[in-house]
DNA sequence: GTCAATTCACATGAAAGAGACCACGGTCTAGTG
DNA sequence: CTAGACCGTGGTCTCTTTCATGTGAATTGACGA
């Protein structure tokens, strides 16, 4: 393109319609005026969560649903609307709200309090402090906070099955030594069996109330969806049909809204890029696969060099023979890998976890099998399209210099 | 042919080490009045 | 006299290694029909 040429397209882009008016509409930062399909269960939290207006301490909750059905949202919803009342009213009360999912922030026992204390005003060093000495700062801040506290925990079951329940355990435990103020803690988790595998004592403390959001079914999405469009694209963005697909392809995938949205947002910025005035079907389709694909091509690039070594060895395996591959064969090849881009190699127990963590990123499929006398193992197998497999070799063998 | 014992090739668990990062308090050093 | 540099100690955190134990069915070999 001429120099001339880019300004042109430049000045024809600003020109151009977007079909976009609001796109952070469809983000799922986004709070939408009201929640459509969760009624019923903003009431039972908002009455189970009411007596903190009357400095009453409410009940521990626990919150399931699975993935994209609104859990956080309403909750976020509830806290807020909880907040101002009582600002209105003088009340002291306070709702923190923690997504244990955030690597850095909230992933250990030591982080998670410090990030508590940190939102209550105190000053807590990254690291270098001992962790009951963080629990003891916590403490008194709560303490000097005089009032309710809520503390929301987003996906606890990540947290938990990271480091154990000693911290629910621990956080419940606080209220015993609190005088003017107290702690209700609400847990917020997609795993329907996780508080099934929590110790008794914290378990019968934590779930004294429990609430289940159901997954949306297809026509709810699609009014979701509905809501959202209309204030996200333009007039006539979107073709006839494309909504109700957009929603099939979420309800197969147990209802999830929030990816829903995704695919609706990302579809209309293919549309958009590719200059077309409206989203048609086509690009549902299309959107799916970049998503995909994408979040792929993320988690390859963002892996460890050791675990790039170990999947380039399951690809290059895999594409040599149609054979089914076995974690024996997989180290023997990535030894040789290392060998030769010079990485001092990792023993086998820990290429055998790496290859479970593999399997939980849904790169591979992993299956542990028994060849009787000839031993146990895992039988790996790819999951991934075949067509994205040059692709991905591509990636691995840049990063690791090959 | 039957059945229990054996065996393989790892899986899986637990504990502990290495190295990075950080806070804190004490000591040293150089600059300032 | 004081601010800042520097050190040692003690803490967390992540990634690994080391050591130990577990596991499920093909194979083996003894036994009886």
């Amino acid at each position: 393109m001429s120099q001339k040429g880019l300004s042109d397209f430049f000045e024809k882009y600003i020109g151009a319609k977007s079909i976009f008016i609001n796109k952070a509409a469809l983000q799922s930062a986004y709070h939408p005026q009201t929640i459509p399909h969760r009624d019923m269960e903003i009431e039972a939290i908002a009455s189970i969560l009411a007596p903190a207006l009357k400095q009453e301490k409410p009940s521990n909750l626990f919150i399931y649903g699975k993935a994209g059905c609104g859990k956080t949202l309403c909750l976020r919803h509830i806290s807020r609307e909880l907040e101002a009342n009582a600002a209105r009213h003088n009340i002291p009360l306070k709702v923190l709200y923690m997504n244990c999912k955030l690597k850095k922030v909230a992933d250990t026992e030591y982080r998670v309090i410090a990030q508590l204390s940190r939102e209550l005003g105190k000053a807590i060093p990254p690291t270098g402090l001992p962790t009951d000495e963080v629990y003891k700062i916590f403490e008194q801040a709560v303490e000097a906070d005089k009032g309710i506290l809520l503390i929301v925990l987003d996906e606890v079951d990540q947290l938990v099955k990271k480091i154990g329940d000693e911290i629910l355990y621990s956080l419940t435990r606080i209220n015993e030594g609190l005088s003017q103020s107290k702690i209700s803690l609400v847990g917020i988790s997609n795993d329907m069996v996780f508080l099934a595998a929590l110790d008794p004592r914290v378990k019968s403390s934590l779930s004294e109330e429990e609430i289940i959001f159901p997954p949306y079914n297809a026509i709810q999405l699609q009014e979701i969806l509905y809501q959202r469009a209309r204030l996200a694209f333009s007039e006539g963005a979107i073709d006839h049909g494309v909504i109700e697909k957009c929603a099939a392809y979420a309800a197969r995938e147990h209802g999830d809204a929030r990816r829903c949205l995704e695919l609706l947002r990302v579809a209309g910025e293919i549309a958009e890029r590719a200059n077309h005035q409206r989203i048609t079907i086509d690009h549902i389709d299309e959107a799916d696969e970049k998503i995909e694909r994408d979040r792929l091509m993320i988690i390859l690039k963002t892996q460890p060099k050791q675990s790039q070594a170990a999947l380039y060895s399951i690809l290059t395996i895999s594409s040599d023979k149609k054979t089914t591959i076995f974690t024996g064969d997989v180290y023997e090849l990535y030894k040789k890998i290392c060998d030769r881009i010079g990485l001092r190699p990792l023993t086998q127990r820990r290429i055998s976890d790496i290859i479970a963590e593999l399997d939980m990123l849904g790169i591979i499929n992993v299956k542990v099998i028994s060849k009787g006398r000839y031993g146990r193992t895992r039988e790996i197998t790819l999951s991934v399209d075949q067509a994205t497999l040059p692709r991905m070799r591509k990636i691995l063998e840049e990063s690791l210099s090959l």
